[in-house]
DNA sequence: GATCGGCCTGCAATCGTTTGCATTGGTCGC
DNA sequence: GCGACCAATGCAAACGATTGCAGGCCGATC
């Protein structure tokens, strides 16, 4: 495996010739740089990134961190993510962390510290953990917004609020909203809008708070019913497709109730008559990672951006 | 940020004995390990991996490589890596990368020098491409055999013979097999499974070879009609349920031909009433990881392993 | 023609760990 | 009671890159 040596004796020159035409050719005459350039290919050569991380204090390597790889809705900002780092050469590694305890915090501390920067996708450990790991590395936060933290979310305000808003043109005079789980920023939102915007036109039903799963979907159907909500907006798309499928169960739907969902739900069940309601995660994923190593490049001050991501909501053509 | 010489200075000894009792605590007095253990906890302290990498050649990840991130059949495969990845101490970073031309290889050989082993998931690249990566790393090859490299693999000769056996014994009498892409290991394995089973006793028609996405599925509709099969093995998840939707677009589902599908596939789009055959992509991935990490570990030769895991075919109850 | 300045390049220190070898002190066996 | 051995520790040399500093060369300027 070929070294700067290498290459610097293959060519005749110093180590750090050979270095500063890799790193910086401006610094290197023109045609030193060319002939290194051709060594370096010659002999296969690549910088050792150990070696060069120990050096300079950067890995090269960026994490993004979800709580449950199994969780679906985060996939898709895994895979933004890694795309634009490919394209920006860095190497992204991935993990999985909940940060809801101590020992999660210390985990991710040890790990904050093998790596340049994060992408942190923790939507219910409390700030304060988040604040932990801020103080390690900078960290890009997604779907979730905490003070003084860059972050990048679906705009769920106005998503979700243009959402209730239409399910009102409509006539429905009751609507449920099925919440996620406690101490999500993201609900909490998703709460608050679709709650302004009932508010004095419809009665709103709030159930929950429940977690993200098809199974707690399809528990609360006889709540939803119960309830008398001619519309129900659930907090996830799992938790949608449970409900979906009880009250087909019970004869309910598709006819008597409106279920809003993500379209890739929609679309696989079939269901053409309902309004859905989208974030584009990979987007999600790659805006994030823009931000980052917008702010791992940044030589000064860190400007302190937030990023809402516009939610895509799509009406039935009837 | 604390290192060696800072826990050595504060126990009062030298870096090499903590660097010792921290990594081999065999070879240094317990009561030595109690107090650096105490130090190296006060102190934060977490040895720098490029450092160490530097020195020891290693660098504690492993890479996992798929064709092609947005293609839903690689993620559980990641998802099982990185589980393991994380209760064996290692990093996983992730990248996506095809195989195909000859930039993939050299995009991939750079990436293998800055890890200790790659699960691979190349389904398509030309057999040298993937030795080549072999030359560079300890590989373990997903979904595909290839002769001297270890390997993880869906049984599909199995899965689908019995699949196939399964259809005939309901009395079918011509099939169809959607063929994924060419070149495909997995592709021939199945194609042939499902010949050797059918010789003799049906009619089998190959489609194909066509990309595994749903557009492919859907365009191949008239052709399955024309072909007059009364069951149909799809290569992949996608291209089925193209077919399906197709299919129900003409009028023909759910009633007069019979689509094996996955599980997921069948649960999402309510069909209990169709064999489905699955692999568990995500043990896949930890058997992958395991085996990777096991070459890694030993200290001799490699002993070459290739694992076969079962696909698990269920019939409907009727 | 001497001085100055700018461009290239080389020297050597440095990053934080690991590890072969030397050293120490003590224990055991004969 | 003496040598041999062993366990525990320290010394110092790597690993491969980056980078501040200094030196050499050349052209330009006065």
């Amino acid at each position: 495996m070929a070294t700067l040596s290498d290459v610097a004796a293959r060519v005749g020159v110093s180590k750090s010739t050979v270095s500063r035409a890799l790193s910086r050719p401006d610094l290197v005459a023109p045609a030193t740089v060319a002939r290194v350039r051709e060594a370096a290919d010659e002999l296969n050569f690549a910088v050792n990134r150990a070696a060069s991380g120990l050096v300079t204090g950067r890995t090269g390597v960026i994490a993004i961190v979800v709580p449950d790889l199994d969780n679906h809705f985060f996939t898709p900002i895994v895979v933004g993510a890694q795309r634009r780092a490919a394209s920006r050469q860095r190497q992204l590694t991935i993990a999985a962390n909940p940060l809801l305890t101590h020992e999660d915090v210390r985990d991710l501390e040890r790990l904050a510290r093998q790596v340049d920067g994060l992408i942190l996708a923790a939507p219910l450990g409390p700030d304060d953990h988040v604040r932990q790991i801020c103080r390690t590395r900078p960290v890009v936060l997604v779907d979730r917004e905490i003070a003084g933290v860059c972050s990048v979310s679906a705009d769920a305000a106005n998503g979700f609020g243009n959402l209730a808003g239409h399910l009102l043109d409509e006539g429905h005079r009751t609507l449920a909203y099925l919440g996620g789980p406690a101490g999500s920023w993201q609900d909490a939102q998703r709460t608050r809008a679709i709650a302004e915007r009932t508010a004095g036109r419809a009665e709103l039903v709030v159930l929950g708070p429940m977690p993200p799963t098809f199974a707690a979907g399809a528990a609360v159907a006889d709540d939803v019913l119960a309830a008398g909500a001619s519309a129900v907006i659930p907090y996830a798309s799992q938790i949608g497709l449970g409900l979906v499928f009880a009250l087909r169960a019970r004869g309910v739907l598709p006819d008597d109730l409106v279920v809003t969902t993500e379209s890739v739900i929609s679309t696989a069940i079939g269901d053409t008559r309902t309004p859905t309601i989208d974030v584009d995660g990979s987007e999600l994923g790659t805006a994030a990672m823009d931000l980052l190593i917008e702010e791992l490049d940044a030589v000064g001050g860190t400007p302190l951006r937030t990023i809402r991501l516009p939610m895509q909501v799509t009406l039935p053509l009837d």
